[in-house]
DNA sequence: AGAGTGCAGCAACTT
DNA sequence: GCTGCACTCT
């Protein structure tokens, strides 16, 4: 190395560390260091997907070089010298040229792959990495694991035997499965729990255990023995159906890139970066799948938060991050410690909470950030008053010009939306309820897609049994039972059995359907390629003879499923569009690609001017202005099941961290003393994380007196724990009801609300101050709300 | 054999 | 509150 490597590296390192100028010096650093391991431990809202963002430009832009010590071939004195000019001043020249001028062997965009947990978080980088690099963005994989496994799947999964027109199965279609097979076997339901099996079999798969595996690993243990059996023909099944369940998607991956040679070694040449979102939330056969990918080049990028391991109940291991460094003993580990999103306030109380866990990595986050408000904490009498807390606090905020956007609540489980629910409804509030895949799971959209996935693999029996006899076409569980034996003893699939069903004596009574019902699929796949996507749906509809059936009740749930639908196909719509609009051929494979792997959560929009609710572990990646904890009660959060072992209580405690950690400006915790649950009401504590944030950082919310909203209480409280304590002038003591801006609603007017559309008021009732409202919303059907409050979201037509 | 009806049991987090 | 299941009717 000679005198000139040196003047031209260290100017080098300073132009491009000049280039990061805007990170801190812990992000600069993992932006820079792009090769071999590193382990980027990044706590909550420390600018992790910007590093990763950076990172990705980064390499992109300026190569691997920063830690070369050579000068590249075609460098003289002039490049020496434009260095110079630049690290002096980085405005100097254009950024193309500052690129040509320190790029050093830049990997080509194919090159790197990012992996996530999400489609949010993949879509989000995705359109980042977009803005950033413009064209080279869309050929970087920045995709979920399970979307980059499918993708690889497609191409090569008839090495394993497979079909590559694979159907991916849902839990659903897996328990349907299961059952069957536990009812075949005639094993007592009450002793083989479907859900216990579904888990084992999940288990077993992520731990990359074949059926031979664990059936070794069972010994004497009678129901493990018979786990094997069922996974056995589970497994059997599936490959007869041509079909994958969630966690095939990754193990076969596995299995491919450990059993084919060639496969691995492409991919492996191919990957020169590999970079992982979420790594404490991987579990086995991910790891083991990470480690393949990037088994290659070796430059793999893993970033996590151990605070943030949410998902043990789903086979994470925690392990895969704490053993980083053992794995790659030359891995650098970076931490990243400023947190940028909230108050000091709020990080402190989460930092308290988060510190009561033992086995972490240690780290504390500590920010420049504004001290803020306290927590506020609410504790209601019943959960009526607690949702009326909430109501009322984003109301009084709203009234003061802040948008609703601002505020999301966040639950432990979806039960607790329910009453959230319908006090926001009745206060008029528009809000949108972000559910794991709500829509997607109603029966009439389980339907539609069974037709599809029928049309695209008919060898798929979960789904044609689903569509078999809906609507009614009088083939019964008798005719599928002789069906399903015929296919098992002649090697074929059931469909192939229906499709020549006059050729078997045992069908003749049902041949006629059966054929007639084959003939109706037969027809809509010769087309499938052909008609476009929205046109099969409607055609499909139509010979299927579904929307006639629903049609013919003529109940109002019929119109609701018919309204469904109806709104899959704008789902279709929306999936050609984006398939064209990369230049992608849409297809019907893609289609229900989609479907399978995306939930809610990914449709949550930030624009809208609603008040979100969703669940803590939805929320997980996500950040906003107001956060509202609700339901925080000994038994709800942390839940009655996690208080056995202090592993669980530890990934509730967890879980608490990420929630509080969401907020930006203001958190709220709120619980209540009784609670309607399942049918039963129950009473509750205060959750012991409300305990551990200390009491300087709490400010207790007083139970309000005054309701503005014609829902007031029977009687008016005095908090117990409170009373000899002066009264304190509490916001909600001097709070008065906002001026009425509500019109003077009659029946028959016509009115259009900002969440759910147009509609006629049917009744008028006077409440006190207000009046209660009952709308016949057109889409959104039948509400009732207070006039004052609602009438702020709703204008005369 | 299939369709319709009444009742019991159940209810997390996510891809 | 909803779903799956057993039972009865056609």
């Amino acid at each position: 190395m000679d005198d000139f490597d040196i003047r031209y590296t260290a100017l080098r390192r300073a132009v491009i560390e000049n280039e990061f100028a805007r990170l801190n010096d812990m992000q600069r650093k993992a932006v820079l260091k792009t090769e071999g391991p590193l382990l980027l431990l990044a706590g909550a809202g420390s600018g992790k997907t910007t590093v990763l963002i950076n990172r990705i430009i980064n390499l992109l832009r300026f190569g691997c070089g920063y830690e070369s010590e050579l000068a590249p071939d075609w460098a003289g004195d002039d490049e020496l010298e434009l260095l110079a000019k630049l690290a002096a001043d980085p405005d100097a020249l254009p950024a193309d040229e500052v690129s040509r001028l320190c790029a050093v062997d830049p990997p080509r965009p194919w090159q790197i792959i990012a992996i996530t947990f999400t489609n949010k978080a993949a879509g989000e980088l995705r359109s980042r990495l977009e803005v950033a690099c413009g064209e080279a963005g869309r050929d970087i994989w920045a995709h979920t694991f399970h979307t980059a496994c499918t993708r690889i799947l497609r191409k090569h999964i008839g090495r394993l035997g497979y079909q590559s027109a694979f159907t991916i199965y849902d839990d659903d279609d897996k328990k349907r499965m299961i059952t069957a097979i536990l009812k075949d076997f005639g094993f007592d339901e009450r002793r083989f729990d479907p859900k216990g099996v579904m888990s084992q079999i999940s288990r077993a798969k992520e731990n990359l255990m074949t059926p031979e595996d664990y059936g070794m690993d069972a010994g004497d243990d009678y129901y493990k023995k018979t786990v094997a059996r069922v996974y056995a023909e589970y497994d059997k099944r599936c490959r007869a159906a041509s079909a994958l369940d969630f966690d095939d998607i990754i193990c076969k991956t596995v299995e491919l890139l450990q059993t084919c040679d060639d496969v691995r070694e492409e991919y492996q040449r191919r990957f020169r970066y590999v970079l992982v979102d979420e790594y404490q939330d991987t579990n086995h056969a991910q790891y083991v799948l990470c480690s393949l990918l990037a088994g290659g080049w070796r430059n793999f990028c893993v970033v996590g938060d151990d605070d943030q391991s949410i998902y043990k109940f789903r086979g994470a291991t925690i392990e895969n991050i704490l053993e980083f460094e053992h794995q790659y003993p030359d891995a650098q580990t970076i931490r990243l410690e400023q947190n940028y999103r909230s108050t000091g306030n709020i990080l402190a109380a989460a930092n308290h909470v988060i510190a009561c866990n033992r086995g972490r990595k240690g780290k504390t986050l500590w920010t420049e950030n504004e001290t803020g408000e306290k927590i506020f904490f609410y504790q209601a009498d019943n959960q009526e008053e607690e949702a009326r807390y909430i109501a009322q606090t984003i109301h009084r905020q709203y009234s003061r010009g802040e948008p609703l956007k601002t505020f999301t609540i966040l639950y432990r489980n979806n039960a607790l939306s329910n009453f959230l629910q319908t006090c926001f409804i009745r206060s008029g509030i528009p809000f949108a309820v972000v559910r794991g895949r709500s829509f997607l799971d109603s029966m009439e959209i389980r339907d539609m897609r069974a037709y599809l996935e029928v049309i695209h693999n008919p060898h798929d029996s979960v789904r044609l049994h689903r569509i078999i006899n809906a609507p009614a076409r009088k083939i019964g569980a008798r005719t599928m039972e002789i069906v399903a034996e015929l296919a098992a003893r002649e090697g074929k699939s059931e469909f192939e059995i229906i499709r020549e069903a006059d050729r078997y004596p045992q069908l003749s009574r049902a041949s006629a359907q059966l054929l007639r019902f084959a003939a109706m699929i037969d027809g809509l796949r010769d087309r499938r390629e052909t008609v476009p996507l929205a046109e099969l749906y409607d055609e499909m509809l139509k010979e299927s003879g579904y929307l006639a059936a629903l049609e013919a009740q003529g109940t109002d749930e019929a119109r609701g499923r018919i309204e469904s639908i109806q709104e899959l196909k704008s789902n279709i719509a929306e999936y050609c569009e984006t398939a064209a609009a990369v230049g992608a051929e849409p297809s019907l494979e893609g289609f229900l690609e989609e479907l399978s792997l995306i939930s809610d959560v990914d449709k949550y929009d930030e624009n809208a001017d609603v008040v979100t609710m969703m669940t803590m572990h939805s929320a997980k990646g996500l950040e906003f202005p107001k956060v509202f904890i609700c339901g925080a009660e000994e038994g709800l959060f942390p839940s009655y099941r996690s208080m056995e072992s202090d592993e669980e209580m530890e990934e509730e405690r967890r879980l608490c961290y990420v929630a509080m950690t969401r907020a930006k400006k203001e958190l709220y915790i709120t619980c209540s003393q009784r609670r309607m649950l399942y049918g039963q009401t129950i009473y509750g504590r205060p959750s012991r994380f409300i305990e551990e944030i200390p009491a300087e950082l709490i400010r207790e919310e007083r139970r309000q007196e005054q309701l503005y909203d014609g829902y007031a209480t029977r009687t008016p409280h005095r908090s117990a724990s409170r009373g000899a304590e002066p009264p304190r002038r509490d916001v909600y003591r001097t709070y008065q009801a906002p001026p009425s801006a509500a019109p003077d609603f009659r029946p028959g007017m016509q009115v259009e609300h900002k969440a759910f559309g147009r509609g006629v008021v049917r009744e008028v009732t006077p409440m006190g101050s207000d009046m209660l409202l009952n709308i016949r919303f057109e889409r959104a059907g039948d509400k009732l709300m207070m006039a004052k409050t609602a009438g702020q979201f709703m204008k005369k037509l």
